[in-house]
DNA sequence: TACGCTATGTGACGGTTTGTCACGGATTAG
DNA sequence: CTAATCCGTGACAAACCGTCACATAGCGTA
């Protein structure tokens, strides 16, 4: 009973050790000696693409780390009016709220591989792991450094701009997690996605990807493939 | 010299329990006991309305819980574009960032008292106190919370809807400190403050309050201040 | 491979909602 | 008390985006 318990824990601990982002999340900066605090707390979830891993509502008990895949965070009106709060994707985290329910649900763009922890477990790991408090500092400024940029985008740009902005901000993520071609983008979302990322109409969306393409800043060889011929213009565009 | 280094923390540790934000922020849910970890990181600051704590550029060296008064957090674009993104009061924090620079300035929009502490400090409070954990969590949740509603408020709502939203949170807040009169509110902010905040014009914001007191959801005693008389259909209106 | 469905690009058009400009009155600060 | 700033409101327009429509491309499935 006990070994088995033992032989457990020490498997989910080589599968922390070996994961593709060891380096990132609330794991990084832990040395490999504090990695089972975190495994032994951690539900590895993987899911396919389209399916939710929460909805609008849900009880919010969990916070989640993405491992790999791209997730969409949405909030619905009333009205049906939606709104993509992020997409989140490699080294991201997820569900940090204060209420007692999501506000917002999160959705699978492509299969995901993700790490859930109890939120409770979360709220006092630092006393067992010290180390702990850096990551989750950092990893909670990011997400809020990441809202404030939205903010002013949705808030003070225009469609072009937004647009813009959206591509460098899909480059920026790419060269956050060390690629070294941050110029070739993947944008596993629909337009619609985007629209309502950016608070615009798939339309606008669409009409101001073939202007920044006619003007040859980006090319684009299939709807969900482009390429940033302009890193240093299309960057200014998307400052104003 | 150590019991003038010893009287000094005593004397802070007595400003600490007699805090108005005792109950409130980083220190809320600690024991008096444990207080003093606290005080002895954190410097008292006063700041005169118009001053401002810090620019967009400075280094981000310190965060700051407000105790009292109200700040605005501003950014501005590179052409002059200006987004408030957010107003802040007794009880909120300010200043986390992954970023070595703020990306906003902070301003005193009234008389503002408030706890600085070195970033660096928190990064590793819990060490030293164990509930400081959960409090983090709930300070940084409540952050992004507040900024997920904004984002869906500029992104999908309207002028009249924006201005309806910003009025009730500003109740909401009221409410969140324990004050009984929450439909009584006080707005020390100008119209071109709301307007900022709320990716508007001052004009619109104006003509939204006006039509907002003409359909008699609310009264306008004096430009900043402003009862709310139908707190229900103001929500309603607020949600679109 | 063929079929059907969904997603995307694009045109034309409209119009709603805001922004702009202007000015008088109110409020505040010094 | 005075100047400066802030606020409310009217008139105007017009930019910018949304709506509607349709053709095409891409994708999944059988």
């Amino acid at each position: 009973m006990m070994t088995h318990a033992i032989n457990a824990i020490q498997f989910k601990h080589g599968v922390c050790l070996q994961c593709a982002s060891r380096d990132s999340l609330l794991c990084a900066g832990l040395g490999d000696e504090l990695l089972p605090h975190l495994c032994s707390r951690s539900v590895q979830k993987h899911l396919k693409k389209g399916e939710t891993l929460f909805y609008e509502g849900d009880a919010a008990n969990s916070v989640f780390n993405i491992k790999e895949g791209v997730m969409r965070i949405v909030r619905l009106g009333e009205d049906g009016r939606r709104q993509v709060l992020a997409f989140l994707g490699h080294g991201d985290y997820l569900g940090h709220t204060n209420k007692t329910n999501f506000t917002y649900s999160a959705e699978a763009l492509t299969d995901v591989e993700l790490c859930q922890f109890q939120r409770s477990s979360i709220e006092s790991l630092s006393q067992k792991i010290p180390e702990f408090d850096k990551q989750f500092y950092k990893l909670t400024a990011c997400l809020i450094d990441d809202m404030t940029d939205l903010l002013f985008m949705i808030g003070r740009k225009n469609a072009l701009e937004r647009v813009a902005s959206f591509l460098m901000g899909m480059s920026d993520k790419l060269k956050k997690n060390g690629s070294n071609r941050c110029d070739e983008l993947w944008l596993p979302m629909s337009r619609i996605d985007i629209a309502d990322y950016l608070g615009l109409t798939l339309e606008t969306v669409s009409r101001s990807i073939s202007r920044l393409k006619k003007d040859g800043l980006i090319n684009v060889t299939h709807a969900h493939y482009i390429t940033i011929n302009d890193h240093e213009a299309l960057g200014a565009l998307s400052r104003g």
